[in-house]
Parts: structure tokens; C-alpha cells; sequence
RNA sequence: GGGCCAGUGGCUUAGCCUGGUUAUAGCGUCCGGCUGAUAACCGGGAGGUCAUGGGUUCAAAUCCCAUCUGGCCCA
């Protein structure tokens, strides 16, 4: 095989579009898992994405982080396990399908069918899995598409129930009343974390009311933003050690709240408060008061209404001090409610509708009641004040229906029992960022609450309880054949589908005592799947094969809002179903912003889609610039950023292009031996930095900081082979014959280059694979780029790179002079004169003279010792003090001034160190010039220029002479001959024949002696010197070089 | 209300853990140069209250405290 010429542009729609298809013909994926069977395991646990939405740039993000990791560890040997998941029940799901089918309430499920409103379900997740499929795989990410782990299988639900089981088992699942969120629209309780996903701006009422002391005038004034909850109204609250005050207004109310609170109510009501009394909190408990609205609502008639202190639950920073308590709804209530004993009242239905309890707001919905409530308030004069309040409240995340507390029966999951045992296995995890596990993850853990698992829905997993009818004895099950093994009745279906409505026909034959058990209708909480994944996708129970020799996890890699979803109910799950980890090592990635820092939403408008990038700047593009951001700080998403990568990878493209360009056409064979001896003193050189790099690179991954890896990369191929050892080795390249030399530095080239893509191709898997095709295939026996190895390492020269920094800052330390002075680099320099500030600086410029010499087109390179050479470089001059001079000398200054210029210096320092004054002898007569008169100043002859850095001191010798000219004249022309080929679009192979007309005599003779030089140059088979007018050629051209007026014709030469 | 992360020229950013000459680089901009990779490349200039205010220290972008802005999370 030989190496091919790549296209000299990039074209990421060519590139992408043939390695896609490359690799589905050639089963490459296949291949890549194929060459590791049974090698030491990788298991890789995808986080299920949620299949609603198309993904976004960000959600891109997060599984091409993951594609490097797997490509990585793949390319390192390891067996690895990368089955993609998905997250495929739950409201969201159901809420859409919903909205497709115009439903407005949970009655219209269940008249539809639940069976046929599960079918929709299951499709709508399947149809937007595909979609989400099709777009990662666009994106060149590589797992396991064929076997997706779906929560939806059957295999998968009894992963989940088995959890549940050992859940039970443990006592850990326990039925309980409580107060939830609820969301009304979707009758269902909402789980904690599903609550604040959605704190948004709600207008509600505002209102003071008066609660009437049973053996008083005064009232106790109390504060809230729901008065729905009025009804429900059993105690006051009020903080024990804080001061209370009874207080007549400026309209007779006798009123009592906290003193904190006066000024606050003064400025909200516009009342005047006079204090007529002051009490402790703790003073008024037990008061008894009277329900404004007793007599309306039938059970308040029975409540026995008091105060009750709470030191946790009453604050001094809003409201009146005094809490209206409500247990049926409210947390805190509820809390004080068990305390004290006090009725749990809830007359809500699951709709968040009065019940029959109240026959006057019967049938309403309770944020409609809050008029009627204020109303009616307003009747029995037990209003005070009445405003309105724009609060943040929560809402349903799904249907945004602003929720309700509730009082309700679930069931729950104890965890806060386990809470230690899940801080101490969680510190087993290998956390990245390292600050994530005492930043994040332990403060969450320390925080958690009982987690509600039941969900009164229908697209979920079945909570797998049954209750015996007869004796309420609860059977959990956990498995498959459990279910089938303690079922009275399997009902007949072609395909057993273990959801509703299917399992709900299954009836258990009691294990007390033989009695009928049913299954309650819940379902779990869809957080409860993903939390199964590290071993339901493997489908244990079912089968414990891929269970035994993968689980626990090696890797995952997700968001940061998972440290309190996913990566918490996956340590949940597994430390209760097994007493182990999921994961050995969590990779936190950052959130995607827009370009201005906000995030992505589609209610902002700002949601960039991978495809529209794609298309654009390429998946490589999109790539490349997703993996440079540093992988757990925020990406903000900016399209001009990402243009920039697209310049990179530009560069990259065309510096395979200059190889491809070459080794083609000299139909360089990268399978020749080379000896050690062989290679040049650059070519040494990039190769030990090429191990220096893979180096970094693996170091950087074992910190799973893959970014660095990536920038370390580019920045090698950029500055220390395109920018340098290319320009280095173009005059070996350019040599005509396949001198070794040339064939030397081709192998180098190869060498690195392979390498490098070889690395680079984890990060931009198209068009390394493309380049690899036509450069590296042939030399490289795998049949694909991604079917290599990772690159060895092994120890390197830190001399030679260090040496080489030093040959660098010389040349660039000399352009910059050579700029200073603007003198062409063509026109070569006479000398150079190096002063190194210590001897290892010496030994490289010694090395690398050679580098110098030629970068900066030098004649001669010299190194010197400091002292010696200022004093040949630069010219002290002296200058009389006239202030000090004039009055002294008076008319002699002018005989001084006359022969300043001829001092000899030296002398004159000297007589002046010795003596303080120097004679000079004139034809006037001796003048004595003592040293105040004179001053010196160091000036650089001037043919020279200088320059210091901490290496070195540099003197540049501009001395011109004749040869340097015609050089220059000679490189000139070729320049000029060059530009021409070009634009003539001469193939670097091809032959012409050049005609030059020249202003004097001078230069033919100058040409004339460098004929070969040109010829070789410009692959000229012949050059004339002609009459101006006697030019010909396919291009005819003036030019001006130096002032002077040139033409030059040149034609292709006859093969 | 609480916790965490970030804030560095017009833009994107390195450095911060482990304090130490003149704060990194790219883009953009201005000037110049080179070029057998040629719609690539190189050199130089201008451009900075290192979010703000305190503190520690001989010395702070870096460590500590407070504040502001944005993001994430919790209540």
C-alpha cells in the first residue's frame, strides 16, 4: 500500500460522510469490542437520558465525554462493557401522551383504557429513543446501539422490584401518612427532588386574619398565602422565648402578634399600633380561640382551637409571629400536629377539590376558593388586611400546575436510617472533581429525607406489593418466577408485560393465611428505575453471568444536578439491594450555557441542536470544542469560540496535508528500517517531545482530565510540528533526489504524525480515521485508526527539549531584531554573536547551531565571552557637561568640541580613574578636561544590533558586502519565479524554462553565477537572460526588487 | 434564607491547590515579514482596577473575610 494524497482543504461533509459509512460497511465498532474479548473488563454505566426531548448541545456533551473515555480504555486494551440506557417511564412521558390525546384529568385515562394508554406510552418513549439514537450516533459516539438497556423491559422491572425486595427485607419500606406535594392535574404525589425542579412565580393572596380569643376581645393575628388552608385551621403557633405584644390599632382592633413584627405591619397595613401589653410567647399557650369560620364548616364546630409553641417553625422574618397551623397541609404543621396531638383535617381530594366536609365549597378547587374564603372571611369581620403577593411556589415540573400539601398515605423508603452507611460508602467512590465529594455529595447526603416511592399513576414500574384481602398480611416480590411461583392466576396473554394494567390481574395466594392477595395500583417513582441501572441492565436477577464479572461499575459520567438524582438513588439502590457501590469513579461534568452564561432553555429560545453545528463546522468541530472546555466547569456554548477550533482543526488537516503532499509524491515507504545514527539532530528532537506528550496525555486522563489531554495535543501539533519542525526539515523535503536524509526526515514525520492521530483519534474519531486511510494504512496493518493501540511510552531525553527551547528563543530573539532593523529575511546576515549565560545554555546552541543558522539566515554563528565582545561592539562616546565645562574652559570649549570625536577613550577613562582629569594636548595648548566635564555614553556601533534574555545576549552584526547583495538578489528572483509557478498552478513536480530580463550588467554576472542555484530552486530546466523585449512565456511579469525594474517570463517545460 | 462552582484586555481563556521578577495563550484589531502547506504561516505593537471592598504577609490573580453578578443545588 502507498501513501495517498489527502485533499489540500478540509471538508468535513466529505470526510464525515464517507467514515460513517466506512465503518457500518467494515462493522469497525464490531471489531473494536471483537479485538478485547476477555481481556481485563471495563464496565461503563451510561446514565439514561430521558427520552422526551431531541438532545441539545449539552446533553451532545455529556455522551461525547463519554465516547473519548470508552474509546480510551478500548484503545488500552480493556474488555469494556458500553451499553447505552434509557429512561423511558414516568409523568413526563405520561403527561405528553396526555397532551397528544387532549386529556384533561386522570378520569379521562382510565375511560380511554389503561392498557391502551400504556401501548401510547411505550411508543411515544420508543419513537423519541430513536430519535435520540440516531442523533448520538451521528455524533460518532460508539456503544453498544444493538443492546440498549431499556426501563421498560421486563428483565429491567424485575432488576427494580428485586430492589424493592431487599428494600422490604430490611424494613426499610414502610407505609406511611404524610404530607406530600401533590400535584392536583396529575393526582399524584411528587417526590422531593421532583418539587424543586419547578419554584416559579405565583400571584396569590396575601391576608391577615383575626383569630377571636375565646375569653377575650383580643385576637390572635395571623399571616398566610394560602387561605385554603384556613378551613383546615386547628392551632397557632408561636415562638416561646420571643416577646408578643397586645396592641390596640387606630380602629379599635385588639390585636396580638410578636413585638419584632410591629414595624413591618405598621408599614404594610398603614394602621397605628398602641401597646397595651407584653407577654412572653411561652405565656400564651394554651389560649383558646375561636375558628372564623366555624360556622360554615361543620367539623370546626368540634375542633378545640388553641396556641402551641414551636421554637423550629415560628420566624420573626415575615408574617405576624403567630403561625397559623394547618397539619392536613403543611410539613411543619403536620410535625407539630404529631406533637401535640392535634386533628389531622384535609378536606382536598386528589383534584384538589373540597370534599363533602364542607358542603359550602364542595366540588371547588381550592385556588378558586381562596376568594370565597377571603370573602367570607370578610363577612364575619375576621379579615384584617388583604393584599397581593408575588411568591416563588412550586409547580408541578411536568404540567406546571401550581401544587398542593396534602396529607396522604404512601409508601416510602427509610433512608435517612442508612444515611451514615451511604456517607461512608460514597467516600469509597473515586470522585472528579476531587472538592465534589465534600462539596456536593456528603453535604446532600447528610441532608436526605424518606424518599416517597409510591406514584398514583400509570407508566411505571408496579410497585411489586400485593395485600392479602383477608389477613393485610404484605408480600413483596422480587423476581419473575416469584411472582409466577405465588400467583394464583397468571392471566393469559400472548406477551407478559409486567406493567399496568397486565399485573394488576395477578392475584397472590397469601403466605399466612391462603388468602387472596391483591396488588396495589401504584407505581414507583421513575427515579427509582434509573437508580437500578448498574445491575438491572445487566439483567440480574434474570440472568448473573454479566453480573458477577462486571458489577460494580468502573466508570460514569453525568451532570452536576445527578449528585442528587441519579448518582444518589443509584447509591441508594445499591447499597441496599447489595451493600455495595454502584460505581467505583463518577466524572461530574459542567451544565451547558448560551453564550452570554444562561442556561439552555427552549422557553428562552437560545437551545442550540449538535445538528445544526454539525452541518455547519463538522461533528469533529463540535467535538473537539465541546472536549477543550474544562470537563466540570460550566460550558458556555459560544458558536465564535467555536470557529476558532474549526481554524485549528484546520491546521491540523493541512499539516497531514503537507506530509500526504510529499511522501506521495516521492512515493515515500514508511516500512524502511532506520538506524539511530540516522536521524538529525531535529528529528531527535520531536521525537523524544513526542514522548513527552503521550506522557502528559496519559497522565491527564489517569486525573480523568481528558481536556488536558486534548489541549496538550493541539498544542504540540500546532507549535512543535507545524509551526517548527516543519519549517526545520523543508529544505530536506525539498531535495530532489531520495536522498537519505529526506527519507530520514519523512520517517520522523510519519512516525510522530501516526502517533499523534493515533491519540488525537479518540477525540475526532472521522477524520483521524480519513487521514489514517489514505497516510497510515499504509504502513499500519489495522484496518481502522480506531482498532490500534494506545501508544506506548517510554522514558525521554529532557535535554534535547530544553536544548531545543534555547535554539528557539535565539531564532525567534533574532527575527525579532532583524525585524527591528527591517532587514529581509532573505537577505542573509553577516554574523551573529551569541553571549549564553551559563554553559548548559552554550552546549544548545552548539547543538543546535546548525537550526539557528539556517532559521535566521546567518552567515556566520559565534559565541563569546561578554566582556570581551562588548567592547568590539560597542562605542563609548563622551559628551561635555556644557554647565560644568563652559564657565572653566571659556573659550577653549571650542577647541574641546573640535576634538572630542578623536579621544581615545580608553585613555581618557583610565587618566580620569587614576587622576580625575586628563590632559589634551592641541596645537592652542594643553587643555585639562577634568571628569566632571565629560560624561559617556554607550552607544552600539552602527552595524550592530542587541538583545538580552535570561539565556543569552545577542549581538546581530549588520556588516553588508557585495555576496550577502547578490544573495539576496538570487533569493529574490526564486521568490518571484516561485510565485509565478503558483500562479501558473504548476504541479511541484513540473518543469519550466525561465526568461529574465535585468537592469544592468551587474546582475547578469550575478545570476550567471548562480545559475544552478536558481535552476535547482525553481526546477527550471533553463534560464535566459534577455532583452526586455525579447521575454516570452506563458506568464510574463514585472517586478520591483530593490528599486529596480525586473521582468521575468516563464513557461512549462517540455517533458 | 443556606451550600457549592465561576467571575482575568473587545471576545474565549491559562495560571489559583503549593503566594515570589514584567499575569498565559488564542481570536479580533493595527503595523511589518515569510512562503515549493499558499484562502496556510511568522514577528511585533496597542489593549488588563486579575468582579468589588477589606484583611493576612516583606510580597496576593493566588490564602482569609465580606459584598456584587451569573450558574447549579437545597429550603
Amino acid at each position: 500500500m502507498s501513501i495517498k494524497l489527502i485533499e489540500n482543504k478540509y471538508d468535513h461533509e466529505k470526510v464525515e460522510k464517507e467514515i460513517i459509512q466506512f465503518w457500518e460497511e467494515n462493522n469497525i465498532y464490531e471489531k473494536s469490542k471483537k479485538k478485547n474479548e476477555g481481556r481485563p473488563k471495563f464496565y461503563f454505566l451510561d446514565g439514561p437520558p430521558y427520552v422526551t426531548n431531541p438532545i441539545h448541545v449539552g446533553t451532545a456533551w455529556n455522551k461525547i465525554i463519554k465516547d473519548v473515555f470508552l474509546r480510551y480504555y478500548r484503545m488500552n486494551g480493556y474488555d469494556v462493557w458500553d451499553i447505552p440506557g434509557y429512561d423511558m417511564h414516568g409523568l413526563p412521558i405520561e403527561v405528553q401522551v396526555e397532551q397528544l390525546l387532549k386529556f384533561k384529568t386522570k378520569k379521562d385515562v382510565l375511560s380511554f383504557g389503561v392498557d391502551n394508554f400504556i401501548s401510547k406510552c411505550r411508543n411515544f418513549a420508543l419513537e423519541n429513543l430513536k430519535v435520540q439514537e440516531n442523533q448520538f450516533i451521528n455524533l460518532g459516539i460508539w456503544m453498544d446501539w444493538q443492546n440498549p438497556y431499556m426501563t421498560i423491559r421486563n428483565e429491567y422491572i424485575e432488576g427494580v422490584w428485586y430492589f424493592v425486595k431487599k428494600a422490604a427485607e430490611k424494613n426499610l419500606l414502610y407505609k406511611g401518612e404524610k404530607i406530600v406535594h401533590w400535584c392536583p392535574r396529575c393526582e399524584t404525589v411528587l417526590a422531593n427532588i421532583e418539587v424543586t425542579e419547578e419554584y416559579r412565580e405565583k400571584q396569590d393572596p396575601s391576608i391577615y386574619v383575626k383569630f377571636k380569643l375565646t375569653d377575650s376581645n383580643s385576637s390572635l393575628l395571623i399571616w398566610t398565602t394560602t387561605p385554603w388552608t384556613l378551613p383546615s385551621n386547628v392551632a397557632v403557633a408561636v415562638h416561646p422565648s420571643e416577646k408578643y405584644v397586645y396592641v390596640k390599632d387606630d380602629i379599635g382592633n385588639e390585636l396580638i402578634f410578636a413585638f419584632k413584627r410591629v414595624p413591618e405591619l405598621e408599614k404594610e397595613t398603614g394602621r397605628k399600633f398602641t401597646i397595651i401589653k407584653e407577654v412572653l410567647g411561652k405565656e400564651l399557650e394554651g389560649l383558646t380561640y375561636e375558628h372564623p369560620l366555624s360556622n360554615l364548616i361543620p367539623f370546626q364546630a368540634k375542633v378545640k382551637h388553641r396556641v402551641i409553641l414551636s421554637e423550629e417553625y415560628v420566624t420573626m422574618l415575615e408574617g405576624t409571629g403567630c403561625v397559623h397551623i394547618a397539619p392536613g397541609h403543611g410539613k411543619e404543621d403536620f410535625e407539630l400536629g404529631k406533637l401535640y396531638g392535634l386533628p389531622m383535617i384535609s378536606p382536598v381530594d386528589s383534584s384538589g377539590k373540597y370534599t363533602d366536609e364542607i358542603p359550602i365549597y364542595e366540588g371547588k378547587y381550592v385556588f378558586e376558593a381562596n376568594e370565597d374564603i377571603v370573602e367570607d372571611l370578610k363577612k364575619v369581620n375576621a379579615l384584617y388586611f388583604n393584599t397581593k403577593i408575588i411568591h416563588r411556589y412550586p409547580h408541578c415540573w411536568r404540567c406546571k400546575t401550581p401544587l398542593i400539601l396534602r396529607l396522604s398515605e404512601q409508601w416510602f423508603l427509610d433512608v435517612p436510617r442508612i444515611k451514615d452507611i451511604l456517607i461512608e460508602k460514597a467516600k469509597t467512590i473515586q470522585w472528579f472533581p476531587i472538592d465534589a465529594l465534600e462539596n456536593r455529595v456528603i453535604p446532600w447526603l447528610k441532608n436526605i429525607h424518606e424518599w416517597a416511592l409510591s406514584r398514583q399513576r400509570f407508566w411505571g414500574i408496579p410497585l411489586p406489593i400485593w395485600i392479602c384481602s383477608n389477613c393485610e398480611n404484605v408480600i413483596v416480590i422480587g423476581s419473575l418466577n416469584e411472582l409466577i411461583s405465588n400467583a394464583m392466576n397468571i392471566p393469559p396473554t400472548a406477551q407478559m408485560d409486567l406493567h399496568k394494567p397486565w399485573i394488576d390481574n395477578v392475584n397472590l395466594k397469601c403466605n399466612k393465611c391462603g388468602g387472596i392477595a391483591k396488588r396495589i395500583p401504584d407505581v414507583l417513582d421513575v427515579w427509582v428505575d434509573s437508580g437500578a441501572a448498574s445491575w438491572a441492565s445487566l439483567n440480574y436477577p434474570q440472568t448473573k453471568d454479566l453480573f458477577d464479572r462486571l458489577f460494580p461499575s468502573d466508570l460514569v459520567i453525568e451532570g452536576p444536578d445527578q449528585v442528587r438524582a441519579w448518582f444518589y438513588s443509584s447509591l441508594v439502590a445499591s447499597v441496599i439491594t447489595f451493600d455495595r457501590i454502584p460505581f467505583k469513579r463518577v466524572i461530574i461534568h459542567g451544565w451547558s450555557l448560551d453564550e452570554t452564561g444562561r442556561a439552555m432553555h427552549k422557553s428562552l429560545g437560545n437551545v442550540i441542536y449538535p445538528e445544526e453545528i454539525a452541518q455547519k463546522f463538522g461533528r469533529d468541530a463540535l467535538r473537539v470544542y465541546e472536549l477543550m472546555n474544562t470537563t466540570w466547569e460550566d460550558l458556555k456554548f459560544s458558536v465564535n469560540s467555536l470557529k476558532e477550533i474549526y481554524r485549528i482543526i484546520n491546521i491540523v488537516w493541512n499539516t497531514f496535508y503537507f506530509a500526504s503532499l510529499y511522501m506521495s509524491v516521492d512515493n515515500f515507504d514508511p516500512n524502511i528500517e532506520v538506524k539511530d545514527e540516522e536521524f538529525e539532530a531535529e528529528d531527535k528532537w520531536i521525537l523524544e517531545r513526542l514522548e513527552e506528550l503521550k506522557f502528559f496525555v496519559n497522565k491527564s486522563f489517569e486525573k480523568a482530565e481528558s481536556f488536558e489531554a486534548l489541549r496538550n495535543l493541539i498544542y504540540f501539533l500546532i507549535e512543535d510540528v507545524s509551526r517548527w519542525y516543519i519549517r526545520l526539515i523543508r529544505r530536506r523535503v525539498w531535495l530532489e533526489e531520495n536522498l537519505r536524509t529526506k527519507i530520514i526526515a519523512y520517517y520522523t514525520l510519519f512516525t510522530v504524525l501516526g502517533e499523534w492521530l493515533t491519540m488525537f483519534s479518540v477525540f475526532a474519531p472521522f477524520m483521524s480515521e480519513y487521514i489514517y486511510q489514505r497516510i497510515f494504512r499504509a504502513k499500519f496493518n489495522e484496518e481502522s485508526i480506531h482498532l490500534r493501540d494506545w501508544p506506548k511510552v517510554r522514558s525521554y531525553d529532557l535535554k534535547i527539549l530544553e536544548d531545543m527551547k534555547v535554539a528557539r528563543e535565539v531564532v525567534s530573539t533574532t527575527l525579532s531584531i532583524r525585524m527591528k532593523r527591517g532587514y529581509k529575511l532573505r537577505k542573509p546576515l553577516y554574523q551573529l554573536v551569541l553571549i549564553p549565560s551559563n554553559e548548559f545554555v552554550k552546549e544548545a546552541i552548539i547543538k543546535f547551531n546548525n537550526i539557528i543558522r539556517e532559521q535566521v539566515n546567518v552567515k556566520n554563528l559565534r559565541i563569546e565571552k561578554g566582556d570581551d565582545f562588548r567592547k568590539k561592539a560597542v562605542e563609548i562616546k563622551p559628551k561635555i557637561n556644557f554647565e560644568v565645562a563652559g564657565p572653566k574652559l571659556r573659550d577653549k570649549i571650542k577647541e574641546l568640541t573640535k576634538y572630542l570625536d578623536k579621544l581615545n577613550i580608553d585613555e581618557v577613562i583610565e587618566s580620569f580613574n587614576n587622576n580625575g582629569f586628563y590632559e589634551l594636548e592641541t596645537p592652542g595648548g594643553k587643555i585639562v578636561v577634568t571628569k566632571e566635564m565629560l560624561s559617556f555614553e554607550e552607544k552600539l556601533k552602527g552595524e550592530f544590533e542587541y538583545a538580552k534574555t535570561d539565556s543569552f545576549e545577542i549581538f546581530a552584526d549588520f556588516t553588508t558586502s557585495p555576496e550577502l547583495e547578490s544573495e539576496m538578489l538570487v533569493r529574490e528572483i526564486v521568490r518571484r519565479i516561485q510565485i509565478m509557478r503558483k500562479l501558473l498552478n504548476l504541479n511541484v513536480l513540473d518543469r519550466i524554462e525561465v526568461y529574465i530580463a535585468v537592469p544592468t550588467e551587474q546582475e547578469v554576472s550575478i545570476i550567471n553565477i548562480n545559475l544552478n542555484y536558481i535552476k535547482e530552486e525553481t526546477l527550471a530546466e533553463r534560464i535566459e537572460i534577455v532583452a526586455r523585449e525579447k521575454i516570452k512565456g506563458e506568464l510574463v511579469r514585472e517586478w520591483e526588487i530593490e528599486d529596480e525594474n525586473y521582468i521575468i517570463g516563464i513557461n512549462k517545460a517540455n517533458k
